[in-house]
DNA sequence: GATTCTATCTCGCTG
DNA sequence: CAGCGAGGTAGAATC
């Protein structure tokens, strides 16, 4: 069954890391951690990826998740045991020790190869860049819409966009990528009754709530308090001719 | 720099699916990405993981998280494109259409294994953990604490654990198995004003915060709203004569 | 270093 | 299926 032998596995294990070679092991092994929780895993087949910047994952044959992991910043050391190879990652925090052990039984395959990636990822259709359109076209929020501030200090935290409507209004707008929980609801109203209570009189404060969409029970919670929900898509095209368009 | 030709990789991967294998390529590619946001990302090493399920994951040679990957569920196409390898990962649910592609210049090295892994997680160490053992001992939130029950609908949601102190008052128990943050106390709060607007005076009803710890900010609202924060940590071990022994 | 917040969060559970 | 909340959340930004 087992393609590799340990002994052959640990050497190149051993000579990889000295290249900083990320390392992948397809064998059969069990798995135990300790640290902010504890787990233990029986044995059964799983991907090992082994990382030059200490993270390591054990990846089942399922879930986009790792059965269990250790974040970057690990340090792991590895060596025969009885019939096992044992490999055991350390990381010390503010939060205490993280350990995880795994003892793997086979290997059936590995990889090892030095990998280089320097490259940045371009992401587009997130929270700040739907602020920043709005901030770029107010009108989206509201006819007359005049933004003040973004990231505007309540007391309560930081609301995404402080400004007033066409009346003079003084408005805090929620953003959110995806669609607005109640949560979110939640947040914008203490937002106001932070945020205001000293300087404004509450009732003549107003909250928008701004995502592509709204679960019913977010919904009528801002119907409760009075607030607007506002439909805007992150990932939407806006052509730069919309807004003078519009005006027509 | 290439050990193995795109064709026999094609090959490799197409005899690995009909298998239900995972596949490991380590490769040198581009991704691009269309679903709930956008990517790009430019030339670079890393590890391809294509799993059974339909998970894929492109990992770099650093961090814990894939740089790109798709959800369990999606499904891949595979085969050459020009000078390339394209893989073409797609998945449609009720947000919409989601897509991976991904260009594949150089395979390095290739792993496939059919990974038989059927075996639970153990966790210990959860909010789960904590509640039971609070239901349990129920003089761990304070002396005389009498469960009433667990997950009780408030109106705002179910509340960890509704009870009454040895002084006959109504008491709401937020737990957390990490430290306690704002948000949290302000989740208590809200289960307090919304759950007994009708059947309580809100003053005569008490709201205690469970946690191994608590942010100087949480204390803070802690306090402003006269709650009391109970320190217990999930990981902790009670001994079972614990309990008993305290009350000599 | 501690805290807060976003996320293509993922995942499980509940209606 | 939608929605809601926990998570060993991870990771970035901010203080």
């Amino acid at each position: 069954m087992s393609d590799l032998t340990l002994s052959d596995s640990e050497s190149e294990i051993r000579e990889a890391r000295k290249r900083d070679s990320t390392i992948v092991l397809a064998v059969n092994c069990e798995v135990q951690y300790d640290g902010r929780a504890n787990s233990d895993l029986g044995g059964g087949d799983r991907l090992l990826v082994l990382k030059p910047d200490g993270t390591v994952l054990v990846h089942g044959p399922e879930k986009s998740k790792p059965r269990n992991w250790m974040t970057p910043g690990a340090s792991y050391t590895f060596g025969l045991e009885g019939d096992e190879l044992a490999i055991h990652a350390e990381q010390s925090s503010s939060e205490g020790v993280e350990e995880l052990d795994i003892w793997v039984a086979d290997v059936y395959d590995i990889i090892t190869e030095r990998l280089l990636d320097d490259r940045e990822k371009s992401l587009a259709g997130t929270e700040a860049d739907l602020k920043s359109r709005l901030v770029d076209n107010p009108e989206l929020i509201e006819e007359g819409f005049r933004v003040e501030s973004t990231e505007w200090e309540t007391g309560a935290g930081p609301v995404d966009i402080f400004g007033y409507d066409s009346d003079g209004n003084a408005v805090l707008a929620e953003l959110k990528r995806r669609q607005i929980d109640p949560e979110a609801v939640h947040q914008l109203r203490r937002y106001l009754e932070v945020g205001f209570e000293d300087d404004f009189v509450e009732s003549e404060v107003r909250g928008i709530v701004v995502a592509p969409s709204i679960s019913e029970q977010a919904m009528d919670l801002v119907e409760e308090y009075g607030f607007v929900f506002v439909e805007e898509d992150p990932r939407r095209k806006v052509s730069s001719e919309t807004t003078s368009l519009s005006e027509f």
